[in-house]
DNA sequence: CGGCTTTTTGCGGGTTTCTGCAATATTAAT
DNA sequence: ATTAATATTGCAGAAACCCGCAAAAAGCCG
């Protein structure tokens, strides 16, 4: 193996996950730790990565750090975490997009072994990046505003798998009304994957809880799990105990 | 052993492993290391290869991973504008994946009305910014390396589909044996797309020239356009110039 | 053909690069 | 604060490299 092939591996790696570890790196490479410090010490002084303590990052992702722009970040990083402890090795598990659900994404164990299958083109880019997570993409029209496949060849895919989990993110939801939406469209798809799910998880910043749109997706009875940010307990919550809803 | 058949010895050897090894090249050959390390020094002169210690790589596969910083892209920028020019208003698209075919959906103009289907999420999100653009992510198994959707599934409906023009990202192109690839599933992908439309477009930066891969797609007869940053009267195209080949 | 130049090739010896080891220091985590 | 993981540093052997030289081979020309 040659030092530049040994280069571009972690490259790709990097390019790939975002961040490598020196001792996967000795491990997959079979070299000593030594030369894959140095390998990753030559490479941040071409300014190819950046080098931390037990590996090093990619350059990108530190200075793209406007993910910040993303909406309630912190909340949502919350709620991904309870959410990846319903996930377990095995599972087949139906995904929305949506900003909730990519962030959900980037919490899940290094090593899960699943199968996703998703509606929206970023999700599936990112579960790439998890090694033993199969990835299928469901694919339709695209949709430019929500940036998810939509339509009847959607529709007709999602009906036709049996997922044990489906993870949904949320306009909007009430204590009566339910779960409910504006874009038809997107009212249809949800239903669908609710259907064919056996469980179904509601993912929710507490800013949508109590709010009703005009398109009904499902009532709160046929939904498994509600996550929010919020501790279980707490008082916003209280309107939604009802029997085979369990609330995280 | 004549030097020359030296060299096209070394350059079978790099296009079919992507690298050889000075040491290997010594027992081969039966010459000294000197001779070996002098062959290489002066095929690197030519940039026909890329020299490391220890050996040397094959071109293509080191800029795959990262030239794509600067250099790679003033190339890819210039190839997406006179791309562009094949492009009208009312046409059926199918494209690939890579950075190349990236760029040239960034250099699109404004309002564009067309139809896309592609394989590749990143460049239907790309796509996605363009109001009278029509796109269709066509869905599957998601491949972690390449980034697009293969399998099956895909190319059962690529085939179904019938467009106007077809834009391909190049792996390797030679003058005799046409395009080729590496890896199987993605050339039977490219295969797919060329049949499913009317005429084929070849997007492909001047490194990628003059390199024959494992894998064949397509000869040059059965390509339409082949477009690369060079101005078309460049001699390293003169090899080329083939009836029905249109070089821009 | 015989001398002349040029090219090619191998060799010796000195230099640089690569890599793993060991001892020591630093960091992260509990 | 203690412990385990990770970094740093210097070193040494091996491998690869570079440079100049010279012999052999090939080309050139009168």
């Amino acid at each position: 193996m040659l030092k530049k092939e040994r280069h571009d591996f972690v490259m790709k790696q990097i390019n790939l996950h975002n961040r490598v570890l020196t001792s996967d790196l000795v491990q997959l490479l079979n070299v000593s730790e030594d030369t894959i410090r140095r390998d990753l010490q030559e490479m941040a002084d071409d300014s190819l990565l950046y080098k931390v303590h037990g590996g090093a990052l990619s350059k990108s992702y530190h200075s793209t750090f406007d993910d910040s722009s993303v909406y309630a970040k912190e909340a949502k990083i919350n709620i991904a975490k309870k959410t990846t402890k319903l996930i377990k090795d095995g599972m087949v598990i139906l995904t929305g997009g949506g900003t909730t659900i990519i962030e959900l994404v980037k919490q899940l164990p290094e090593n899960l072994q699943a199968t996703f299958f998703t509606i929206s083109p970023l999700v599936a880019v990112e579960l790439a990046k998890y090694r033993k997570v199969e990835v299928i993409l469901i694919g339709g029209l695209f949709s430019k505003n929500s940036q998810i496949t939509y339509g009847g060849h959607v529709i007709s895919q999602l009906s036709e798998i049996n997922a044990d989990l489906c993870l949904l993110g949320t306009s909007a939801i009430h204590p009566t009304n339910g779960l409910t939406d504006t874009d038809w469209e997107i009212n249809q798809l949800k239903k669908t994957m609710m259907s064919s799910s056996r469980k179904s998880a509601v993912l929710c910043i507490s800013e949508k809880l109590n709010i009703s749109l005009r398109l009904k997706v499902a009532a709160l009875e046929n939904i498994t799990y509600l996550i929010t940010e919020l501790d279980p307990s707490d008082e916003k919550l209280t309107n939604y105990q009802i029997k085979n809803l369990k609330i995280l």
